[in-house]
DNA sequence: TATGAATGAGCATTCATTCAT
DNA sequence: CATGAATGAATGCTCATTCAT
């Protein structure tokens, strides 16, 4: 599995601690309905506080943008990380994926919807995220064909179409109130993009 | 098809070029970074006269929001209405919708990307818009089942793949500056996703 | 009974039905509650309307002053007019200006406190119309005094006194929701103001 | 007499000075007449200042009330603290009541007058700090009586027809420029209201 | 490092007034 | 005479950012 394009910094504990309060408002009232005096607020520190650690409101939520990447990247990597089989590993690795954002009802909403109300300004930032996650999926499926698992197909095409299949899913299930177990939904949708790889899951 | 959902409001000639403006502007800057003086200097009235139209800003976004639905939607009717095959129906419908969408950079940032960007409060009024488009696909999946043109299949979630794929197509298409070329990517797309219900399609 | 300082204008039937409308609106929200918009409406008019009659916002109230005035001042006038007693006739004056005063809530209102309302610019206006009414009970006192009724007095000072109870009582009376009934207080209080003449009423 | 029913907040010096231009701009030129940039320009600071400190408009004007009214209780209540006879209070709270507003032109604006300008919503409040001031009076009257100082009255009439007379005469002296010396005839007034207790004062 | 008072540019909204029809 | 769409100056309020302590 290739290595993240995402700036891996090392999080200091308050840096952290500011990360994890900014997420959570964002992530609930969006960038312009979070103000810094409310992040302060929620991370116990001040408003001087915030921007002693980040130069910005801007920059904090670039940060955001990487942080939370981070996270769900490195939730993937550890859980697909000794896994050898590319078919195998794209099941985990989708797998995991799903089940931390729905479990993460705050980084769901931060990676899946908030991440665009900044504005046109970090749009493209979260768009480099969302890239980074197709090119996983699109890493694995040219390992699969190298390796002759499975037959050769579009992969830039597939990953962009199981990506935005699976994006969709989340994105209703959270506007919906989680009311539907997205884990039996989620096997059926698997099973389905199966299909577009000539490929039988499970 | 069944009869849109959206708001059928009848907009009168100057609450459109209000609109016009305002779909350019939201697109193009976001929400937010719009102003309410952008919006009637680009309208060539002046701040009363959008408040003489829309009782608030974000009134006008969401009578925007039914406005651009309405274009789109009416677009994809009038291309519509006559073709019986439900098959066919689908794939000319799809086809002019990823058409419109590509020919006005303006609807598709607004519609895809900047809906968003508003905050929490009109996320779901975006929601539901997609949500009628998913109805499209799903009404005519359904229709071809009954008719036996394709096997039965699950149309709820045939249909959330689908959008989620033409969205995630035409996001990337969007986000790269529109330099490859939308049509040839997308014939890749439809044959690709005709497998999901076990259809060749051309 | 001196003729009123007031202008005594001849009110056209539009002119009345705009001056009447704003005088309830005016007396309910107050100068800077009430837009030249409420009161069109209120007066079956249009804006346009409303500047036909007046020539701004401003005149209108000043009209209304002169309005109300008259309409207080008539109606005492009437119901004295043949009384020749200088000692009933303030009796009878000050009972009909309290009865009227009491049964037109918004008129109470209107004289009492909202004139107040639209600003330093207003007040001297208002002031005037109170004076009128103070001279008018100066006026039968000295009337009173010289035709050897009651002891001579202060009279200045004693029709300023007599006034600013009234009014006290009428505001009181005003802001408890008109709940008890001001015909008993108003009795002891003449009984109690007689006594600033070393008279006993009744 | 009785502790104040006034909100006895204590002001930090910062708001002090804002009270204080606020109270100036508010007695000269009325509620509406007044602007918060006015307000921050005359209390050296600036717009976002004042809401630094008081959290709307309204509240300012609301906490105006309140320090205005401790002012003058204040004042009156330091001069009559140690004075026993009731009588003897009542003369001197109300020669300071007077005497302190008649040397506050902007006091006495506001107090008297401007309260009323802000509209409908603030009037109860006014009113409250009136009815504390005709409470201050009703005391000392029933106090009096007690001790046998006078005979028995309607203290609760008699108080509101003081507190109205006072409130007049101020008014008058207000509006004619203050151009007669206010002590010789509130010494007069005194006189006359001694009457409706039929009692002579000095 | 941390704090929070202060700043001021920016913005949505209101509303008296005008005027073409 | 009447209408109501249009104007735009005015204003209350917000909030990212700074900086003295």
């Amino acid at each position: 599995m290739r290595s993240p394009r995402t700036r891996q910094t090392r999080w200091l504990v308050r840096d952290r601690e500011i990360l994890e309060a900014a997420l959570r408002l964002f992530a609930e009232n969006g960038y312009h309905g979070t103000t810094v005096d409310d992040i302060a607020r929620a991370a116990n520190t001040s408003k001087g506080g915030i921007y002693f650690h980040f130069p910005s409101k801007g920059d904090l939520f670039l940060a955001l943008l990487d942080y939370a990447a981070g996270l769900l990247f490195s939730k993937v990597d550890r859980a697909v990380r000794d896994v050898d089989d590319p078919v195998a590993k794209l099941e985990r690795g989708l797998e995991v994926f799903v089940r931390t954002i729905a479990s993460h009802r705050t980084l769901a909403r931060f990676f899946l919807v908030e991440g665009f109300g900044a504005g046109p300004a970090f749009q493209a930032r979260l768009r480099d995220v969302h890239e980074l996650f197709i090119g996983l999926i699109k890493d694995q499926l040219e390992a699969a064909i190298r390796q002759g698992r499975i037959r050769p197909v579009d992969t830039g095409l597939i990953s962009v179409i199981w990506f935005g299949a699976l994006y969709q899913l989340l994105l209703r299930w959270l506007s919906t109130g989680e009311s539907a177990p997205l884990e039996e939904s989620y096997d059926r949708l698997v099973r389905v993009l199966a299909k577009t790889i000539d490929l039988e899951f499970d």
